[in-house]
RNA sequence: GGGCGCGUAGAACAGUCUGGAGUGUUCGCCGGCCUGUCAAGCCGGAGGUCGCGGGUUCAAAUCCCGUCGUGCCCGCCA
């Protein structure tokens, strides 16, 4: 885009430019003075291209230091031979200065506008419209916006309509800690910032619009992650008369979409599905890395006469024993120490090691606990050579696949994020056990069961009409076909332990809708922040969001979250805690 | 709520284990030289609360305790 101040952007000036007057503007990126001559590199949004000018001419080339902006009017030339710059998109030409002005001056910078480097990144964030023009940035920021252009051309072209819901809703203590905010006309009241505009999509069903999408921010007060903010943004999409298989194959599209924007490449569709079932016991995670295999094996059926007490008393106690062979691996006392940590970490209370010696011999601690065929049938099972290094665990079937799922991820994974591996998990449980025993929602209590008599009779066995799509080992979203009889809403509600009176008061109003008439729906949400982050080949979700705040939930540059006047407070009917106020004090009180 | 790592000049680091004068490297910054560089080069210079507080010691960037900041992970994230 080129108008007004300039004739052309600095990325695109070629050879078809030569001989031709033109003016660019951008910052400065380098200065190089060699006395009688000097260049410098002026950088757009669109690219560099090199200016050459004699100092003693143009005075003002001495003043340009980095990061000035500038405007540069002069004539393009093919570069003499054997000074062009293939690194550079616009290496063959440059530009001989006529006339440079300083549009603006920089002061000095905390940091160098430089990919090489890595920079704290506390400061990166203080100086963060610094840290957006480096080239990397200033890529993610563009490839964000084409991937919500992708998603919008392709909804737009399936009929979908983008409906805005509100962000100013009222607070659910179920799921996600709520963001709050106190409304100042009804003193003592709250707002909650939505973690997802689930029910006011399925309203939209209710209200006949049949296919929704919205790119929205949701917020969810948890801490932090290399792949979770408080605030985030979702595809958000609905449909009504419609079943899981077409909700799967709209969400392919937009997924294959901004795969072929942002990377290139065309995405195989249908994509892969496995069963919530087969992905726990294959790959021990609900959101599977399929790049690499280090598949999980079941030991059990070989062991079920051990002597070895940890083996027997699990398999006795109906848990189970698991392995995977993690290959070649480094091994040392410290290594194996690590790992027992990390797996103690995932929940598991120890961790055996094998290694294959040279003759085929197993070397472990427990070695000599299991017989001749027990350490036979493991080798076999999981295809054991020396060198090899082979992990099992023995627990509940849960943990011990989590356990190895997780063991499994951080000595397989792929550095790279060159390929991608998308694939749906389906078929959840519908209900997973809580920590007190107890039976909580695995998706969230709209979600629709297989089967209302299987839901009823047998909760902890039944399945969900719900659906995860995961790329390269990410959760990108998730979604099912709700519920939209309000007698089976109720229903879960009562299964869940959620008292009606309590399930009336804080959702009568959307089990009242549900009495008008509701289409049979379903839908899905995925992360945008996480799908860009991967296919900018990120790891993390700071990376894509312009404008993230560090763990403790502080944004350095703004200063946010911050103390607030007693005037303020009071116009909300709020008070402060005696420990916060001694705390707002301390730091200063508040500002203003 | 918990575990682990990191914090030394404007930036990136080394030095910390094994205590001995704020020692050093690269980039940036300031001054000078330089007509084909593109992470230009050469010469010179400035720049430090070793995150903060306390302790041990004749002596602490270094050891110990606490604290703050930051990152990764576990819990949490329907």
């Amino acid at each position: 885009m080129v108008e007004g101040m300039r004739t052309h952007a600095a990325g695109t000036v070629s050879v078809d430019d030569v001989d031709g007057l033109v003016t660019v503007a951008g910052w400065v990126q380098k200065r190089r003075d060699h006395g009688g001559i000097a260049f410098f590199d002026v950088r757009d949004a669109s690219g560099v291209v090199q200016v050459v000018a004699d100092p003693d001419e143009h005075p003002v080339v001495d003043d340009l230091k980095m990061e000035y902006c500038v405007s540069v009017t002069g004539t393009v030339r093919r570069r003499p031979e054997g000074t062009e710059n293939p690194d550079l998109a616009t290496g063959l030409v440059e530009i001989g200065a006529d006339d440079v002005i300083v549009l603006s001056p920089s002061r000095t910078l905390p940091f160098m506008i430089d990919d090489r480097v890595e920079i704290d990144e506390r400061v990166r964030l203080q100086y963060r419209y610094l840290d957006l023009r480096r080239p990397r940035m200033a890529a993610n920021l563009r490839a964000r916006s084409r991937a919500t252009a992708a998603i919008r051309r392709t909804l737009d072209g399936l009929g979908f309509l983008e409906v805005e819901t509100p962000t100013l809703i009222n607070s659910t203590p179920e799921g996600a800690r709520d963001m709050l905010v106190p409304s100042r006309l009804r003193q003592g009241e709250f707002y909650a910032l939505p973690q997802s505009p689930q029910l006011f999509k399925q309203l939209l069903m209710i209200s006949g619009v049949e296919r929704y999408f919205q790119i929205a921010r949701c917020y969810r007060d948890e801490d932090f992650r290399a792949d979770r903010q408080l605030e985030f943004t979702q595809l958000d999409l609905e449909g009504s008369f419609w079943g899981r298989d077409e909700v799967l194959a709209t969400i392919e599209k937009v997924l294959a979409a901004v795969a072929k924007e942002l990377r290139g490449v065309d995405v195989e569709l249908p994509l892969p599905r496995l069963t919530w079932d087969e992905a726990m016991n294959r790959f021990g995670s609900d959101k599977p890395d399929l790049r690499f295999g280090m598949e999980l094996v079941d030991l059990t059926d070989h062991l079920t006469g051990t002597e070895f007490g940890v083996f027997k008393g699990v398999i006795e106690s109906a848990g189970t024993v698991r392995g995977i062979n993690a290959g070649a691996q480094e091994w040392s006392r410290a290594r194996a120490d690590q790992l027992t940590e990390r797996a103690k970490e995932l929940g598991a209370r120890g961790l055996v090691w094998m290694v294959v010696e040279d003759d085929g011999s197993l070397r472990s601690p427990v070695a000599k606990f299991l017989s001749e065929g027990e350490q036979g049938a493991i080798k076999t099972a999981l295809d054991a050579e020396p060198g090899h290094l082979l992990l099992i665990a023995a627990d509940r079937w849960r943990t011990a696949v989590e356990v190895l799922g997780g063991l499994r991820n951080d000595l397989g994974r792929p550095k790279g994020h060159d390929e991608l591996s998308f694939l749906w998990v389906v078929d959840f449980p519908l209900f997973e056990e809580d920590e007190d025993g107890g039976i909580t929602f695995s998706h969230h209590p709209f979600t629709s069961p297989v089967s209302i008599d299987e839901m009823r009779d047998h909760p902890q066995g039944a399945l969900s009409n719900a659906y995860d799509a995961v790329l390269n080992g990410v959760e990108l979203g998730s979604g099912s076909i709700r519920i939209h009889d309000p007698a089976v809403q109720r229903q879960v509600f009562e299964i869940l332990g959620i008292d009606s009176e309590i399930a009336e008061r804080r959702f009568g109003w959307f089990l009242e809708a549900l009495e008008y008439g509701t289409p049979p729906h379903g839908g899905f949400a995925f992360g945008i922040d996480r799908l860009v982050m991967v296919l900018q080949g990120e790891s993390s979700i700071r990376e894509v969001i312009p404008f993230p705040k560090t763990q403790t939930g502080v944004d350095p540059m703004t200063g946010a979250p911050t103390w607030v006047d007693d005037y303020q407070l009071a116009e909300l009917g709020v008070d402060l805690t005696a420990s916060s106020r001694a705390r707002r004090d301390e730091a200063g009180g508040s500002e203003g």
